[in-house]
DNA sequence: AGCAATTCAGAAAATTCATTCCAAATTTAT
DNA sequence: ATAAATTTGGAATGAATTTTCTGAATTGCT
């Protein structure tokens, strides 16, 4: 009875596309649980397609039964019926994959995926090389600064900005205030004033490197301001003005670098000083 | 315990290169039967991903016993063990990179250097998974669309504001002029009516998804404006009201997340979107 | 050809798994 | 505030799966 309707009204998705859409149209009206549930499966995809109901349950925190009872809410009998959709997605998906790397390697035509490709492959490598690269005595250094420093300012033009200001925000959310310097014209060098002696300055700065950047480093390291700085090379002339540099060779393609590997760094550091910040701070 | 024991016993390979290796030196010295389990398993590695026993061996054309004999065969401890590996594969989760991880979650620590190689490991994991999973159609239309728009406008706050934020300096560099949408108070609304039917907007927003952000979008789409967003979920309230949606998952650590992947997608997007530009509106 | 060693198939055992069920808890409607 | 309906956790169940075991078949050796 049950079993004639259910296979008349919700046709089964078919497909991983189609199943993503089922979830989305549906998850406005599932309890909390399933939407665990919904929201683990979209962002787990393959745990889904090899687990078992008991490892899946456990990793998305909820009981073995309430994942059978999300597939069955997406009109799938079971649990397994819907893994066999999650399954399929991961086998399509590798042969894909295999493709479009051939793909991306022999032809050099710039489709929007190939790009795409072309950067991903960098920007694996440009990580691979900031993890062999780096230096963890100068990073250590940075952090214990960051640390200690009464307050913290942050300061990073063009390209570089992006990266002061996320580091504005996630330090931010970790409870460490800080600083972000905005560019708004010539005013920038008059703020060095208020940058004391305890405090630490971060600045971000890359290849064409911003002489307003280079400038306000330099009075601010004068005054004996910890500065630490975030550049691609130690050619750079914010080396001279730094108690500390940090080194990032960015990936690029053509003449556009992303900012993949620098932002990985950055975050980092962010969590590295929001952790050391949480023991000496904590009230 | 487990692992000094399988560290004595003829060491399991740990990674498919390394299995199908074994295999092809072994496959010398087999009888019958497990050669042909042999020979099966080289060429169908997802059937031994995902099958059981009994499927998989009633395709070989063998008992289920011999599977495991196979496994056992190869250093393993039954079955079960052996498919892990070919669902490794299968992931493209290779063994370095688990090797890697772990180490570092050994170390324990919270030191800067392992949360650093932990953002790597997992930035790099994170590609990956961006380049397998990525819409190349729902990618394409968004080149097209902000190609072929009149304005681009961008949003995004806290933490995609850095995303828009790039891609507004890489726009620029490459001639194409957009219009950062910054969030200045209750305003933000307001400035939807300066929006044409011919622009397009590019809306960034992750987890906790502002609302103010959703609303713009909303109001944007409603008249009629190309909206693409970038969010890392379909169940993203911004999927509802977008043109096209381009999905990320970005890598994270504990409660935080890199924005790696996130800005190597966007750059990709910046420089395609340049590419486009260039051809059509070469003065 | 005859014997020993190895390999095999198939059944049996042990384990794990997906699913169902029900009482408790929570939410919704009245 | 109370009752009804829905949702949830967790144990129970029955099915399925991996693995072991044993006698038969095959192979290799003399």
């Amino acid at each position: 009875m049950t079993q004639n309707l259910d296979a008349i009204s919700p046709d089964i998705p078919s497909d991983y596309e189609s199943l993503k859409a089922r979830i989305s149209t549906l998850s406005d009206s599932m309890p909390k649980r399933l939407l665990q549930c919904a929201r683990y499966a979209l962002a787990n995809p393959d745990r889904i397609a090899l687990g078992t109901t008991a490892e899946i349950a456990s990793a998305a925190g909820v009981q073995p039964s309430t994942l059978v009872r999300f597939a069955q809410t997406l009109g799938f009998d079971g649990f397994s019926q819907m893994q066999q959709i999650f399954q399929g997605q991961l086998v399509g998906r590798n042969s894909e994959y295999t493709e479009r790397l051939t793909k991306i390697r022999e032809s050099g035509t710039n489709t929007p995926g190939s790009i795409l490709g072309n950067f991903v492959e960098r920007s694996k490598q440009s990580l691979d090389d900031l993890l062999r690269q780096v230096d963890t005595v100068a990073l250590e250094r940075s952090i214990e600064a960051l640390s200690a420093a009464e307050n913290i300012h942050l300061l990073g033009l063009r390209r570089a900005y992006p990266v002061v200001s996320y580091l504005h925000y996630t330090l931010g959310k970790m409870g460490v205030r800080t600083n972000l310097l905005e560019y708004t014209g010539g005013i920038l060098e008059e703020r060095v004033q208020f940058i004391n002696e305890n405090d630490a300055l971060f600045v971000a700065t890359f290849s064409p490197y911003s002489p307003e950047v280079v400038e306000f480093a330099s009075k601010a390291f004068g005054r004996g301001v910890s500065v630490i700085s975030l550049t691609d090379s130690v050619l750079s002339p914010i080396a001279r003005v730094s108690s500390t540099v940090l080194e990032v060779n960015e990936a690029e393609h053509g003449a556009f670098r992303s900012l993949s590997t620098t932002m990985c760094l950055a975050t980092s550091i962010a969590v590295a000083v929001g952790d050391a910040r949480k023991w000496t701070s904590l009230s």
